[in-house]
DNA sequence: TTGACAAAAGAGAATAAATCTCGTTTAATA
DNA sequence: TATTAAACGAGATTTATTCTCTTTTGTCAA
């Protein structure tokens, strides 16, 4: 749980923005937005869910995902790394890093030699032990971001 | 696709480990793992079956999720990157990373300034557009590490 | 070799996560 | 305060994955 002031502020930029954005100044969605701008854990959809019903008990599940779907949208939450989409495997068991196209969700490898090493300046929350660390770079792969540019155009 | 020698190579190691474990030698299990050492497009399980019906006809998707599964678990294969578990939200927009725990899946920032700024040595596959980099550090939280310990011990 | 037994396969039902449809309600604004 | 587009609730649907159960196949010792 965050300090009250924190959340305020945050608020009150979050109405802002939906303004902004035109989107409708909903109690479902300030709540939900609430709901995720006072945890610190990184709940799920379900999580959330279960959280604003404590508040709104009529609240459907639907309108928790076509929410969220709305606010990573329109960049005002994010998601944790990138893959709730199916599983990705990879035969190469040698440290590595990935790219990630965020449009096609093309995978391509990155070799770890390629890389600075990954270095954490600061105490890890207590007790965590580090196995192995990846980079996730996200981005637009060529063929996207021609796509993308094509689209713009017309 | 890799070149023959390098997936003879993976293969023969691939029988040795299964042989270590004690994984028996079926022919699907192989089929399905040669699938995997040939791509280098990361699949995803669907599409790892596609290109196996293609050797045989008659496999059933189970089998190859069966197999995916077992094969992770044992350290053959990997999935790329951590969730394909549901989707986590983040309220913090700021530039930031996280810790995993590949036991509970509890996810933790880090801030950006804890960590030596990620960079890329090499170049990237032609007209990749990087948006942004995070890091992932995976491993184990504190209270999972204690109960694997005791776990272990009795 | 062959026979016993554990491991794995196939088929298809079941579950989990997320999305969609559609009729109703609500917020924005004129 | 009337209009209208946006959003809601309910529940069906889709997609990804796992599970159950019966049959088949490897493995290994006799």
């Amino acid at each position: 749980m965050r300090d009250a002031a924190e959340i305020q502020h945050r608020m009150t930029l979050f109405q802002q923005r939906c303004a902004e954005l035109g989107l409708a100044n909903t109690h479902q969605r300030q709540v939900i937005f609430r709901t995720l701008a006072e945890s610190t854990s990184h709940p799920t959809p379900e999580e959330v869910y279960r959280r604003v019903r404590k508040k709104i008990p009529s609240i459907s599940l639907g309108t928790v995902y076509r929410n969220i779907k709305i606010l990573v949208q329109k960049g005002l939450l994010k998601e944790v790394a990138v893959h709730h989409e199916p599983l990705r495997l990879d035969p190469n068991l040698s440290d590595h890093h990935h790219l990630v196209c965020r449009r096609c969700k093309s995978v391509a490898d990155i070799a770890s030699e390629d890389v600075e090493p990954v270095r954490l300046k600061a105490a890890l929350p207590a007790g965590f032990q580090v196995e192995r660390c990846e980079v996730v770079a996200m981005g637009l792969c060529a063929a996207c971001a021609m796509k993308l540019k094509q689209n713009r155009s017309h």
